[in-house]
RNA sequence: GGGCGAUUAGCUCAGUUGGUUAGAGCGCUCGCCUCACACGCGAGAGGUCACUGGUUCGAGUCCAGUAUCGCCCACCA
């Protein structure tokens, strides 16, 4: 025991420590309901990790400690979620790279010194290369940061989402998800990000107010007055098809059936009805574009319309018109990007008349990918979806069945679950046309004019997995064969980061590759995650596992709450507000942020608070001095409590030791530090100070102090442990065997029962009364009392009486009177200061 | 437009089934080097519980409505 104990240092040394041993080590050979199995996040390898990570994962980490101290073997892997679109963007500014799938690998490349003005283009595997190198650094940096905060993972068992072990996962429940018709490959209108080209799911949509500006343009009728309509688009007028007007709109009725004819382009376009068309918007009336959103897209399918097509998937107008749009008129504007476009589109359109008046400027909602910069494009083109209760009602009656099957913490996260899967509007799109990823694990056979036939899929044996169709060969066909005549050719696409990490239960369980461990951790206990990915991981995760084992993928969820900045407002790399958890630690120290992040309620946004982190910090101080004054004492041998102020604190105790735990049953572990903390803090101002003398003291009433303060020191020990790791288990090295955290979680029954906590209280109120006085006359505490006069009804007193010898000692009190009575008092009258020497 | 959540001391937040003078920490003020801790200890000031109604013997707590803030969703011409 040191003499001046202190926290720093105790985060390297206690891991150290704890990987040695073991402690967190998941036993394998522990049945199924022994274990407590968590789905944890796989942060996303991007860079650095932010205090919202830390917040959510020191949150269920005292989770997972309440529940290895109740004798759980836990099952607490990590994950690094490292493929994808964010890795991908990463390399290419880090190191000054663009990816070109046409180019051959060049064994000898490594990326320049420094960052070029120009990308370097370099080959696939080049560029896979890249990424892989610079998440291994990332995943380094990230397990580190996670131990020094003390999680109490298993880190034998982490997994990356771009491993060969998730690869096969990936592949493999994607060729099932085929086999059983779950998964489909559909030429569709899809929404497109220009910049990255790639398809875009809808979960990872968002919206984004941008300034626009109505255009008031005339449409021609045969030989009668224009029709008007306002767009924020004037540059799809040659992708338009048709006008639409909501069917009980009586301005247009008399023009449905007939046609019009574009300006500018010369299209002879029907006049059409929909219930969708919105009399209020614009002139009620609107032109469809094949396509300008969404609602083009459900128009074009529901009315039946024709393609018209002009955005290419670079985001750029084609370069020839679609049929029947004047060819002179449109060659000005291809090539030009969506803004050129729209710029001269609307000069012609002055020109010609057909523009009235000025444009209105606007402010509106434009859909976005939400890590993409330019508003998305509807492009037509093959994808691969699953089915996820988006395009039938009765798949999601069942989806919301097993969100309903889930526990939610807290409880009203449920509904955003519901309002996700009810508004579903489309299967879930899994393929990117990007390159850092899982691939789609499929070649087609090439017909003799070297077309693909994209109905009769090669696809490889489960044992194959994992494979990659742009170096792998399918069984039956030699390399010289890829893109010959009947020959074959791998599909181009991978999927979507969300379809590998929708199995993170059955890539960490090991799912085909060992199926004994999966058995004994899956379905999984408890999957804590962010709010805002509810709609993408939970979701998807629910799903596969719905498809796949017909069964929950877990038995509960926390959903944790937002981190905001300081200011209460919502931390962004944009807005430059993000704080970085290490110099925090190394200011703070560990325990002190996870105290900060374990008094966040659950599901509730809490601000990045350094006040908070200071009161944790001054709490681990305080555990260390007080244990230290408790171990101070000589241990003396087994014996009972005696003592009614002891029995009374212990009581107190047993109390608290089971609110606590009712708490953590309940996931509340903010609750449970509250509550364990009240305690603590009464323990050392009143008991503490209340048994001092008398612990200093010789005889039977010492050994009932000294043995009450070792009991409750033991059990505080263990209830603070989930939270102040590394404190507790400094103490804990001071006079016991093991690790606190491998200790039982304490129960009432271990602690001496009969105690009356108002004796406790009781006591604590005088003694409270006796320094006011002192503290009024602004003396030391050492000043004696000469007479304390407490009045009282009997069973009151019976307490004071009971706490007699504490509280005359506690209070130096020279003389002590109870008056019986009606009367409630408290008279202290104190003697002369003693002098200083 | 629909849904969810929040609104309690200057600040950050508790307040578990409705029950006596509404709590904590920080900050502030005043004291105290009291033999674990000055990264400490003691004391104090500070609130018409967003607003309006209702239920009740009794409402911060339940119900209805209003306002403000945040988040999610929606077909964004």
């Amino acid at each position: 025991m040191p003499d001046r104990p202190t926290l720093d240092g105790l985060e390297a040394k206690w891991d150290a420590v704890w990987h040695e041993q073991g402690t967190y080590a998941f036993d394998r050979t522990a049945p199924r309901e022994q274990v407590y199995a968590i789905d944890t996040p796989p942060p996303t390898v991007s860079g650095s990790l932010h205090m919202g990570s830390v917040f959510g994962y020191a949150q269920t980490d005292a989770i997972a400690r309440f529940q290895r101290m109740r004798g759980k073997v836990l099952f607490y892997p990590m994950g690094w979620d490292d493929n994808g679109l964010p890795t991908e963007r990463r390399v290419q500014n880090y190191y000054g790279v663009r990816c070109d799938p046409g180019l051959h690998y060049d064994p000898s490349f490594s990326p320049p010194s420094e960052v070029p003005k120009e990308p370097v283009s370099i080959s696939r595997p080049n560029f896979v290369e890249l990424c892989l190198q610079l998440t291994a650094e990332d995943e380094k940096a990230f397990e580190h940061l996670w131990r020094t905060v003390g999680l109490s993972v298993d880190w034998a068992q982490t997994y990356t989402t771009i491993g060969p072990e998730a690869q096969r996962a990936s592949q493999r429940a994607f060729l099932r998800n085929l086999a059983r018709d779950e998964a489909y490959a559909q030429e569709a209108p899809t929404l497109w990000d220009v910049d990255f080209r790639t398809a875009v799911a809808q979960a990872e949509l968002e919206d984004r107010e941008m300034p626009g500006a109505y255009h008031r343009i005339g449409f021609h009728r045969a030989d009668a007055e224009p029709v008007f309509i306002e767009t924020t688009r004037p540059e799809l007028l040659p992708a338009c098809v048709a006008l639409v007007a909501h069917p009980d709109d009586v301005r247009y009725q008399p023009l449905f059936g007939t046609t019009v004819t574009t300006p500018l382009f010369g299209v002879e376009v029907p006049v059409l009805a929909h219930h969708l068309a919105d009399p209020e918007k614009g002139s009620g009336i609107a032109m469809i574009c094949t396509f300008g959103d969404t609602t083009d897209v459900t128009w074009w399918r529901e009315l039946d319309l024709p393609v018209r097509s002009i955005i290419g998937r670079d985001g750029r107008l084609v370069a020839s018109p679609p049929d029947g749009v004047e060819p002179a008129v449109y060659a000005e504007l291809a090539g030009k990007t969506t803004k050129q476009a729209q710029k001269r589109v609307v000069e012609l359109l002055h020109e010609s008349g057909d523009l009235v008046g000025e444009p209105k400027a606007i402010t509106h909602p434009v859909k976005f990918y939400e890590k993409g910069d330019r508003p998305l494009e509807v492009v037509t083109s093959r994808q691969w979806y699953i089915r996820n209760g988006g395009r039938d009602a009765v798949a999601r009656e069942e989806l919301l069945q097993r969100g309903k099957e889930l526990a939610w913490h807290p409880s009203h996260m449920q509904t955003r679950y519901d309002n996700w899967v009810s508004g579903l509007s489309g299967d879930w799109l899994i393929s990117r046309q990007r390159f850092f990823g899982v691939p789609i694990p499929l070649w087609y056979p090439l017909d003799g004019a070297g077309e693909p036939r994209y109905d009769e899929p090669l696809v490889p044996a489960e044992s194959r997995l994992p494979v990659d169709p742009s170096n792998d060969v399918p069984d039956g066909f030699d390399e010289a064969q890829r893109g010959a005549p009947g020959g074959f050719v791998g599909d181009p696409d991978i999927m979507d980061t969300w379809a590998t990490s929708s199995l993170t239960p059955q890539i960490a369980g090991r799912w085909e590759d060992d199926p004994d461990l999966l058995g004994r951790v899956f379905p999984m206990d408890l999957r804590p995650q962010g709010p805002e990915i509810i709609r993408t991981w939970l979701f998807s995760t629910v799903v596969r596992s719905h498809l796949e084992h017909d069964v929950l993928p877990w038995r509960a969820t926390t959903i944790n709450g937002w981190v905001l900045d300081p200011d209460r407002k919502k931390m962004a790399k944009s807005k430059g507000n993000v704080v970085t958890p290490m110099p925090l630690i190394e200011e703070y120290g560990s325990d002190a942020i996870r105290y900060w992040a374990c008094s966040g309620r659950p599901g509730t946004d809490t601000a990045v608070d350094f006040g908070q982190m200071k009161v944790g910090r001054r709490l681990a101080t305080k555990l260390l001095n007080a244990s230290k004054f408790v171990l101070g004492f000589p241990s003396v041998a087994d014996g009972p409590v005696t003592e009614p102020v002891d029995l009374a604190m212990l009581a107190a105790l047993a109390e608290v030791a089971g609110s606590v735990t009712a708490a953590f049953e309940d996931y509340d572990y903010a609750r449970g530090l509250e509550r364990a903390e009240a305690f603590f803090w009464s323990f050392c101002d009143d008991y503490i100070e209340l048994v001092k003398g008398r612990a200093y003291s010789e005889g039977p009433e010492a050994a009932s102090a000294l043995r009450a303060l070792r009991l409750a020191l033991d059990v505080q020990l263990r209830l603070f442990a989930p939270f102040l790791a590394f404190a507790t288990e400094e103490v804990w090295s001071w006079w016991r065997e093991g690790s606190v955290h491998r200790a039982p979680w304490p129960r009432a029954e271990e602690l001496p029962g009969g105690g009356d906590p108002d004796v406790l209280a009781t006591a604590g109120a005088v003694l409270a009364q006796v320094r006011k006085a002192k503290s009024a006359a602004q003396v030391t505490m050492k000043t004696p009392v000469r007479l304390l006069r407490v009045g009282n009804a009997t069973p009151v007193l019976d307490r004071v009486r009971a706490a007699q010898t504490d509280l005359v000692n506690a209070g130096i009190v020279q003389s002590l009177e109870v008056v019986e009575g009606d009367a409630d008092f408290v008279e202290v009258t104190l003697g002369d200061p003693p002098t200083k020497s």
